[in-house]
DNA sequence: TGTTAATTGTAGCTCTGGCTACAATTTTGT
DNA sequence: ACAAAATTGTAGCCAGAGCTACAATTAACA
Protein backbone atom coordinates (compact mmCIF):
# COMPACT_ATOMS: atom_id res chain seq x y z
CA UNK A 1 0.00 0.00 0.00
CA UNK A 2 2.64 2.64 1.05
CA UNK A 3 2.82 5.90 0.83
CA UNK A 4 1.81 6.48 -3.27
CA UNK A 5 0.27 9.53 -3.83
CA UNK A 6 1.99 12.57 -2.87
CA UNK A 7 -1.19 14.69 -4.40
CA UNK A 8 -1.19 14.93 -7.54
CA UNK A 9 2.34 15.87 -9.01
CA UNK A 10 3.11 12.28 -10.11
CA UNK A 11 -0.52 12.54 -12.36
CA UNK A 12 0.02 15.68 -13.93
CA UNK A 13 3.32 14.00 -15.37
CA UNK A 14 1.59 11.16 -16.26
CA UNK A 15 -0.68 13.07 -18.51
CA UNK A 16 1.76 15.55 -20.10
CA UNK A 17 4.65 12.73 -20.65
CA UNK A 18 2.07 11.17 -23.51
CA UNK A 19 3.18 13.83 -25.89
CA UNK A 20 6.77 12.93 -25.08
CA UNK A 21 6.22 9.16 -25.53
CA UNK A 22 5.18 9.88 -28.95
CA UNK A 23 8.16 11.94 -29.70
CA UNK A 24 10.52 9.57 -28.58
CA UNK A 25 9.07 6.57 -30.05
CA UNK A 26 9.06 8.86 -33.83
CA UNK A 27 12.60 9.61 -33.39
CA UNK A 28 13.55 6.29 -32.20
CA UNK A 29 11.29 4.61 -35.65
CA UNK A 30 12.56 7.24 -37.98
CA UNK A 31 16.36 6.50 -36.65
CA UNK A 32 15.94 2.76 -37.16
CA UNK A 33 14.18 3.64 -40.93
CA UNK A 34 16.92 5.87 -41.79
CA UNK A 35 19.34 2.97 -40.60
CA UNK A 36 18.08 0.58 -42.52
CA UNK A 37 16.40 1.95 -46.27
CA UNK A 38 18.79 5.37 -46.28
CA UNK A 39 16.41 7.59 -45.54
CA UNK A 40 12.85 7.54 -43.62
CA UNK A 41 9.95 8.59 -45.89
CA UNK A 42 5.96 9.51 -44.25
CA UNK A 43 4.85 6.25 -45.65
CA UNK A 44 7.52 4.19 -44.31
CA UNK A 45 6.16 6.24 -40.64
CA UNK A 46 2.79 5.51 -41.44
CA UNK A 47 3.37 2.06 -41.94
CA UNK A 48 5.47 1.46 -39.01
CA UNK A 49 2.95 2.68 -37.13
CA UNK A 50 0.50 1.67 -38.65
CA UNK A 51 -2.02 5.23 -38.89
CA UNK A 52 -2.32 7.26 -41.86
CA UNK A 53 0.15 9.35 -43.57
CA UNK A 54 -2.36 12.34 -42.33
CA UNK A 55 -1.28 11.89 -39.20
CA UNK A 56 2.38 11.37 -39.51
CA UNK A 57 2.80 14.42 -41.20
CA UNK A 58 0.85 16.65 -38.32
CA UNK A 59 3.06 14.71 -36.03
CA UNK A 60 6.50 15.19 -38.06
CA UNK A 61 5.20 18.72 -38.24
CA UNK A 62 5.02 19.07 -33.97
CA UNK A 63 8.71 17.47 -33.88
CA UNK A 64 9.68 19.76 -36.17
CA UNK A 65 8.87 22.84 -33.90
CA UNK A 66 10.17 21.04 -30.90
CA UNK A 67 13.84 20.85 -33.21
CA UNK A 68 13.65 17.06 -33.12
CA UNK A 69 13.61 16.68 -36.78
CA UNK A 70 13.74 18.36 -40.15
CA UNK A 71 11.86 18.47 -43.59
CA UNK A 72 11.06 20.20 -46.50
CA UNK A 73 7.93 19.57 -48.78
CA UNK A 74 7.88 16.41 -50.37
CA UNK A 75 11.15 15.42 -48.85
CA UNK A 76 12.29 12.43 -46.62
CA UNK A 77 12.19 13.32 -42.75
CA UNK A 78 15.56 13.71 -40.81
CA UNK A 79 16.69 14.05 -37.52
CA UNK A 80 18.27 16.88 -35.86
CA UNK A 81 21.62 16.22 -33.57
CA UNK A 82 19.11 16.95 -31.11
CA UNK A 83 16.60 14.43 -32.16
CA UNK A 84 19.47 12.23 -33.07
CA UNK A 85 20.55 12.33 -29.42
CA UNK A 86 17.05 11.59 -28.14
CA UNK A 87 16.63 8.62 -30.67
CA UNK A 88 20.00 7.00 -29.63
CA UNK A 89 18.70 7.77 -25.80
CA UNK A 90 15.93 5.47 -26.26
CA UNK A 91 16.79 3.32 -28.09
CA UNK A 92 19.82 2.17 -25.42
CA UNK A 93 17.01 2.64 -22.64
CA UNK A 94 15.13 -0.02 -24.98
CA UNK A 95 17.19 -2.31 -24.77
CA UNK A 96 17.98 -2.20 -21.10
CA UNK A 97 14.59 -2.68 -20.47
CA UNK A 98 14.12 -5.57 -22.97
CA UNK A 99 17.22 -7.07 -21.62
CA UNK A 100 15.97 -6.83 -17.66
CA UNK A 101 12.59 -8.30 -19.00
CA UNK A 102 14.74 -11.17 -20.56
CA UNK A 103 16.46 -11.77 -17.76
CA UNK A 104 13.97 -12.33 -14.90
CA UNK A 105 12.40 -14.60 -17.15
CA UNK A 106 9.92 -13.22 -19.39
CA UNK A 107 9.71 -14.58 -22.75
CA UNK A 108 10.92 -12.57 -25.67
CA UNK A 109 7.63 -12.06 -27.14
CA UNK A 110 6.13 -10.57 -24.23
CA UNK A 111 9.50 -8.70 -23.24
CA UNK A 112 9.37 -7.13 -26.82
CA UNK A 113 5.43 -6.08 -26.47
CA UNK A 114 6.00 -4.95 -22.84
CA UNK A 115 9.28 -3.11 -23.07
CA UNK A 116 7.39 -0.79 -25.69
CA UNK A 117 5.16 0.40 -22.93
CA UNK A 118 7.35 0.80 -20.02
CA UNK A 119 10.44 2.00 -21.55
CA UNK A 120 8.97 5.43 -21.24
CA UNK A 121 8.24 5.12 -17.49
CA UNK A 122 11.75 4.29 -16.33
CA UNK A 123 13.64 6.31 -14.52
CA UNK A 124 17.26 6.91 -14.96
CA UNK A 125 17.69 5.45 -11.42
CA UNK A 126 15.60 2.60 -12.13
CA UNK A 127 17.31 2.08 -14.98
CA UNK A 128 20.59 1.87 -13.91
CA UNK A 129 18.95 -1.18 -11.28
CA UNK A 130 18.15 -2.72 -14.57
CA UNK A 131 21.46 -2.28 -15.71
CA UNK A 132 23.09 -3.68 -12.70
CA UNK A 133 21.04 -6.76 -12.81
CA UNK A 134 21.45 -7.60 -15.78
CA UNK A 135 25.25 -7.27 -15.12
CA UNK A 136 24.76 -9.74 -11.96
CA UNK A 137 22.59 -11.92 -13.80
CA UNK A 138 25.04 -12.55 -16.77
CA UNK A 139 28.28 -12.65 -14.23
CA UNK A 140 26.47 -15.39 -12.63
CA UNK A 141 25.46 -17.67 -15.75
CA UNK B 1 -9.11 -0.53 -42.59
CA UNK B 2 -6.08 -0.82 -43.97
CA UNK B 3 -3.68 -3.60 -44.72
CA UNK B 4 -0.88 -2.32 -42.59
CA UNK B 5 -2.45 -3.44 -39.51
CA UNK B 6 -0.74 -6.47 -38.66
CA UNK B 7 3.29 -5.68 -37.82
CA UNK B 8 1.65 -2.31 -35.96
CA UNK B 9 0.03 -4.07 -33.90
CA UNK B 10 1.67 -3.25 -30.61
CA UNK B 11 1.90 0.33 -31.54
CA UNK B 12 -2.31 0.17 -32.09
CA UNK B 13 -2.63 -1.07 -28.36
CA UNK B 14 -0.23 1.53 -27.04
CA UNK B 15 -2.44 3.99 -28.57
CA UNK B 16 -5.43 2.72 -27.45
CA UNK B 17 -4.54 2.29 -24.14
CA UNK B 18 -4.16 5.65 -22.87
CA UNK B 19 -8.33 5.82 -22.62
CA UNK B 20 -7.80 2.43 -20.71
CA UNK B 21 -5.00 3.56 -18.46
CA UNK B 22 -6.83 6.77 -17.12
CA UNK B 23 -9.84 4.36 -16.50
CA UNK B 24 -7.36 2.43 -14.25
CA UNK B 25 -5.91 5.33 -12.79
CA UNK B 26 -9.98 6.35 -11.91
CA UNK B 27 -11.24 3.55 -10.25
CA UNK B 28 -7.84 3.23 -8.33
CA UNK B 29 -8.52 6.29 -6.79
CA UNK B 30 -12.21 6.08 -6.71
CA UNK B 31 -11.70 3.11 -4.36
CA UNK B 32 -8.55 4.75 -2.53
CA UNK B 33 -11.04 7.70 -1.47
CA UNK B 34 -14.22 6.32 -1.23
CA UNK B 35 -12.19 4.11 1.62
CA UNK B 36 -10.63 6.64 3.42
CA UNK B 37 -13.42 9.19 3.37
CA UNK B 38 -16.73 6.78 2.97
CA UNK B 39 -17.44 8.17 -0.16
CA UNK B 40 -15.74 9.35 -3.42
CA UNK B 41 -17.32 13.06 -5.06
CA UNK B 42 -15.82 14.78 -7.93
CA UNK B 43 -14.01 17.44 -5.94
CA UNK B 44 -12.09 14.62 -4.48
CA UNK B 45 -10.53 13.11 -7.91
CA UNK B 46 -10.15 16.73 -9.25
CA UNK B 47 -7.92 17.12 -6.23
CA UNK B 48 -6.33 13.59 -6.38
CA UNK B 49 -5.71 14.05 -10.23
CA UNK B 50 -5.17 17.93 -10.48
CA UNK B 51 -7.29 18.56 -13.13
CA UNK B 52 -10.76 20.76 -13.14
CA UNK B 53 -13.49 19.24 -11.74
CA UNK B 54 -15.15 19.89 -15.42
CA UNK B 55 -12.87 17.09 -16.50
CA UNK B 56 -13.24 15.03 -14.03
CA UNK B 57 -17.07 14.66 -14.22
CA UNK B 58 -16.63 14.17 -18.32
CA UNK B 59 -14.29 11.39 -17.49
CA UNK B 60 -16.59 9.52 -14.73
CA UNK B 61 -19.37 9.96 -17.60
CA UNK B 62 -17.23 7.93 -19.93
CA UNK B 63 -16.63 5.55 -17.00
CA UNK B 64 -19.85 5.25 -16.24
CA UNK B 65 -20.57 4.25 -20.18
CA UNK B 66 -18.40 1.26 -19.49
CA UNK B 67 -20.05 0.79 -16.58
CA UNK B 68 -17.27 0.99 -14.15
CA UNK B 69 -19.07 3.64 -11.96
CA UNK B 70 -22.43 4.97 -11.03
CA UNK B 71 -23.01 8.41 -10.56
CA UNK B 72 -27.11 10.65 -10.10
CA UNK B 73 -26.43 14.09 -10.28
CA UNK B 74 -25.17 15.66 -7.72
CA UNK B 75 -23.94 13.04 -5.75
CA UNK B 76 -20.71 11.16 -4.66
CA UNK B 77 -19.49 8.35 -7.33
CA UNK B 78 -19.35 4.98 -6.88
CA UNK B 79 -17.84 1.82 -8.55
CA UNK B 80 -19.51 -1.14 -9.96
CA UNK B 81 -19.11 -4.69 -9.07
CA UNK B 82 -16.93 -4.69 -12.77
CA UNK B 83 -15.38 -1.25 -11.62
CA UNK B 84 -14.11 -2.18 -8.32
CA UNK B 85 -12.75 -5.40 -9.31
CA UNK B 86 -11.03 -3.70 -12.16
CA UNK B 87 -9.66 -1.23 -8.97
CA UNK B 88 -8.77 -3.96 -7.05
CA UNK B 89 -6.82 -5.72 -9.74
CA UNK B 90 -5.05 -2.84 -10.30
CA UNK B 91 -3.84 -2.06 -6.79
CA UNK B 92 -2.48 -5.70 -6.33
CA UNK B 93 -0.79 -5.27 -9.52
CA UNK B 94 0.70 -1.56 -8.64
CA UNK B 95 1.61 -2.96 -5.53
CA UNK B 96 3.48 -5.81 -6.89
CA UNK B 97 5.23 -3.26 -9.30
CA UNK B 98 6.47 -1.24 -6.76
CA UNK B 99 7.49 -4.21 -4.28
CA UNK B 100 9.27 -5.46 -7.63
CA UNK B 101 11.18 -1.97 -7.99
CA UNK B 102 12.41 -1.93 -3.92
CA UNK B 103 13.21 -5.29 -4.69
CA UNK B 104 15.80 -4.51 -7.42
CA UNK B 105 17.38 -1.49 -5.24
CA UNK B 106 15.05 0.90 -6.56
CA UNK B 107 14.32 3.62 -3.89
CA UNK B 108 11.46 4.25 -2.57
CA UNK B 109 10.36 7.36 -3.65
CA UNK B 110 11.21 6.76 -7.50
CA UNK B 111 10.00 3.25 -6.96
CA UNK B 112 6.65 5.44 -6.29
CA UNK B 113 6.71 7.62 -9.13
CA UNK B 114 7.46 4.66 -11.70
CA UNK B 115 5.74 2.57 -10.34
CA UNK B 116 2.83 4.90 -11.61
CA UNK B 117 3.87 5.27 -15.07
CA UNK B 118 5.01 1.20 -15.28
CA UNK B 119 2.40 -0.37 -13.85
CA UNK B 120 -0.86 0.03 -17.05
CA UNK B 121 2.64 -1.81 -19.29
CA UNK B 122 3.17 -4.94 -17.73
CA UNK B 123 1.36 -7.97 -18.71
CA UNK B 124 0.00 -10.52 -16.85
CA UNK B 125 3.18 -12.97 -17.37
CA UNK B 126 5.75 -10.42 -16.91
CA UNK B 127 3.74 -9.65 -13.23
CA UNK B 128 4.36 -13.23 -12.75
CA UNK B 129 7.92 -12.94 -13.20
CA UNK B 130 8.06 -9.78 -11.21
CA UNK B 131 5.90 -11.70 -8.54
CA UNK B 132 8.48 -15.04 -8.63
CA UNK B 133 11.56 -12.37 -8.16
CA UNK B 134 10.26 -10.88 -5.11
CA UNK B 135 9.95 -13.92 -3.88
CA UNK B 136 13.14 -15.50 -4.21
CA UNK B 137 14.73 -12.32 -2.99
CA UNK B 138 12.31 -12.55 0.34
CA UNK B 139 13.36 -16.37 0.87
CA UNK B 140 16.97 -15.37 0.34
CA UNK B 141 17.07 -12.16 2.90
C1' DT C 1 8.41 12.09 -73.24
C1' DG C 2 4.32 11.65 -71.09
C1' DT C 3 1.09 8.85 -68.58
C1' DT C 4 0.53 6.46 -64.48
C1' DA C 5 1.69 5.21 -59.84
C1' DA C 6 3.49 6.51 -55.46
C1' DT C 7 4.15 9.88 -52.26
C1' DT C 8 3.15 14.03 -49.81
C1' DG C 9 0.15 17.89 -48.61
C1' DT C 10 -4.53 20.09 -47.42
C1' DA C 11 -9.42 20.38 -45.95
C1' DG C 12 -12.30 19.14 -42.77
C1' DC C 13 -14.41 15.80 -39.75
C1' DT C 14 -14.36 12.86 -34.91
C1' DC C 15 -13.13 11.95 -30.17
C1' DT C 16 -10.54 12.57 -25.95
C1' DG C 17 -8.84 15.34 -22.33
C1' DG C 18 -7.66 19.81 -20.81
C1' DC C 19 -9.53 24.63 -19.57
C1' DT C 20 -12.68 29.04 -17.97
C1' DA C 21 -16.94 30.99 -17.09
C1' DC C 22 -21.30 30.65 -15.56
C1' DA C 23 -25.65 28.22 -13.93
C1' DA C 24 -27.82 24.97 -10.85
C1' DT C 25 -28.02 22.40 -6.75
C1' DT C 26 -26.79 20.98 -2.20
C1' DT C 27 -24.59 21.99 2.38
C1' DT C 28 -23.49 24.91 5.98
C1' DG C 29 -23.79 28.30 9.36
C1' DT C 30 -26.04 31.99 11.53
C1' DA D 1 -35.13 29.68 7.36
C1' DC D 2 -32.16 31.69 4.41
C1' DA D 3 -27.93 33.69 2.71
C1' DA D 4 -23.36 32.17 1.68
C1' DA D 5 -20.19 28.57 0.50
C1' DA D 6 -19.22 24.34 -1.58
C1' DT D 7 -20.21 21.21 -4.95
C1' DT D 8 -21.80 19.70 -9.36
C1' DG D 9 -23.43 20.50 -14.05
C1' DT D 10 -23.42 22.95 -18.75
C1' DA D 11 -21.63 25.76 -22.61
C1' DG D 12 -18.10 26.47 -25.30
C1' DC D 13 -13.25 26.98 -26.18
C1' DC D 14 -8.31 24.69 -27.31
C1' DA D 15 -4.87 21.14 -28.74
C1' DG D 16 -3.52 16.46 -29.93
C1' DA D 17 -4.07 12.35 -32.49
C1' DG D 18 -6.94 9.76 -35.39
C1' DC D 19 -9.55 9.41 -39.97
C1' DT D 20 -11.30 9.98 -45.28
C1' DA D 21 -11.31 12.36 -49.42
C1' DC D 22 -9.15 14.98 -52.60
C1' DA D 23 -5.26 17.94 -54.59
C1' DA D 24 -0.43 18.46 -55.62
C1' DT D 25 4.02 16.85 -56.43
C1' DT D 26 7.57 13.51 -57.46
C1' DA D 27 9.10 8.99 -59.30
C1' DA D 28 8.74 5.21 -62.56
C1' DC D 29 8.42 3.15 -66.85
C1' DA D 30 6.34 2.13 -71.43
Amino acid sequence: MSDHAKQSLPHLRTRHDHSTELAEDYVEAIAEIAAARGSCRVVDLAKHFGVSHVTVNRTIGRLQNEGLVTTEPYKPVSLTRKGLRLAVQCRKRHEIVYQFLLAIGVDPQTAAIDAEGIEHHVSPATLQCFVNWVKTKDSIS
